[in-house]
DNA sequence: CGGTAACCTGGGAT
DNA sequence: AATCCCAGGTTAC
């Protein structure tokens, strides 16, 4: 009968109900989906300056680049998502300059809010003169890829949406990510887009598993709700437990995140990056695996990724990288997506062939 | 303790 | 059309 309740309450706070995608069988919480007919509140919009420029924060390689699922493109060079219970977009004027609106009553502590998101005490040139004076490779990728930036997330929000990601593809995970968003409070709709506020604690936990596989969780089901259920039971409460790892020291933020069902080394090392202050966290996945085999580590050339290999990987980006290593990877890790590939010239591509595409005559093995 | 086989799903390649 | 493979991995054996 929570799950009752919680069906009402969703039902009240929404204003609107797009197709529901996955139908889920008691709770019909719809994911946010493209509807239509949008209003045009963005007309009149209020925007206001941030301090600013692409160089430092660059929308388009910031918030589609996989630290985040839940900001959607709204416009040319407009991303909209919620940050605690603000709804913001942010825009780039012509001269790439960084703007801001507040779709709900806007708070004084939103902007506050929004700089802390951006983790706008780090200076991006700073960091990345570091980056380029030790590898010469990366000067040339900064060269295209400028304002690219690590995000300081909400640790809760940044777990659970990992969990989702684990051997998965992007739209799906999104999918996924829209479905439990939907638990959360409705914040409003912008171009078609319903936002809510990312479900507390509580909210979660009156999901059930069989819901969450309805709504084509698979496994992960199983591990999001007993992950809630164990940080319930963490005392002071788990979204507190949560940001008191920022404190602590990456090793021991690692372990204990890795504690949580559902959580490995590449997961606890994503919700360390991307909320946890863990600056030098990094995380190992295909992409990071292969950027290390081809610039850092070339001895491991064709070798499987182990735990204890994914651990070397991370200690040498951070031997070669500092103590913001994890934001040089995320630099690296966005020249490798085949979305942003085409913006580079062809001397800094990476790895045409990171498998080899099966050549014809499969009898000889090339070494 | 290191290595390997299942695991949900679905979109794209073969 | 039917399979296979892989996707920003983790768990259990």
């Amino acid at each position: 009968m929570n799950s009752l309740n919680l069906q009402v309450r969703i039902m009240m706070k929404r204003k609107r109900s797009p197709k529901p995608l996955p139908p889920p069988p008691s709770t019909p919480p719809t994911p946010q989906t493209q509807s239509r007919h949008s209003t045009n509140l963005s007309k009149s919009r209020l925007w206001i300056p941030l301090n600013l420029t692409r160089q430092d924060l660059s929308l388009p390689l910031t918030f589609p680049t996989g630290q985040t699922f839940r900001w959607k493109n709204t416009a040319p060079f407009q991303y909209t998502g919620v940050i605690g219970s603000h709804l913001v977009s942010l825009k780039h004027l012509q001269n790439g300059d960084v703007c801001y609106s507040l779709h709900s009553q806007s708070n004084h502590d939103a902007k506050t809010a929004l700089l802390d998101f951006l983790n706008a005490d780090v200076s991006l040139a700073d960091t990345w003169e570091v980056f380029s004076a030790n590898d010469e490779r990366f000067a040339g990728l900064a060269q295209h890829l400028g304002g690219a930036r690590v995000l300081r997330q909400d640790p809760f929000e940044c777990l659970i949406q990992f969990m989702c990601s684990s051997n998965n593809h992007i739209s799906r995970i999104t999918k996924m990510v829209d479905y439990v968003s939907s638990l959360g409070d409705y914040l409003g709709h912008v171009e078609g887009f319903d936002f809510h506020a990312f479900p507390t604690l509580h909210q979660l936990s009156l999901v059930s598993e069989q819901q969450l596989r309805d709504a084509g969780f698979g496994y992960r089901a199983k591990y999001i709700v007993g992950a809630v259920s164990a940080l319930q039971s963490k005392p002071g409460g788990g979204e507190e437990w949560l940001h008191s790892l920022r404190k602590l020291d990456l090793q021991d933020v690692i372990s204990e995140l890795s504690k949580l069902p559902g959580v490995g080394p590449k997961v606890a090392a994503c919700i360390a990056l991307y909320s946890l202050d863990q600056h030098h966290a990094i995380p190992v996945d295909v992409h990071v695996w292969r950027i290390a085999q081809k610039y850092l580590l070339p001895e491991l050339a064709g070798s499987k990724l182990t735990l204890k290999l994914c651990k070397r990987v991370a200690e040498a980006f951070v031997t070669k990288y500092g103590k913001y290593a994890g934001w040089a990877q995320a630099v690296l890790f966005i020249a490798e997506l085949p979305s942003q590939k085409a913006i580079l010239p062809e001397h800094l591509r990476t790895i045409k062939q990171a498998k080899p595409a099966k050549i014809e005559n499969s009898e000889e093995e090339s070494e």
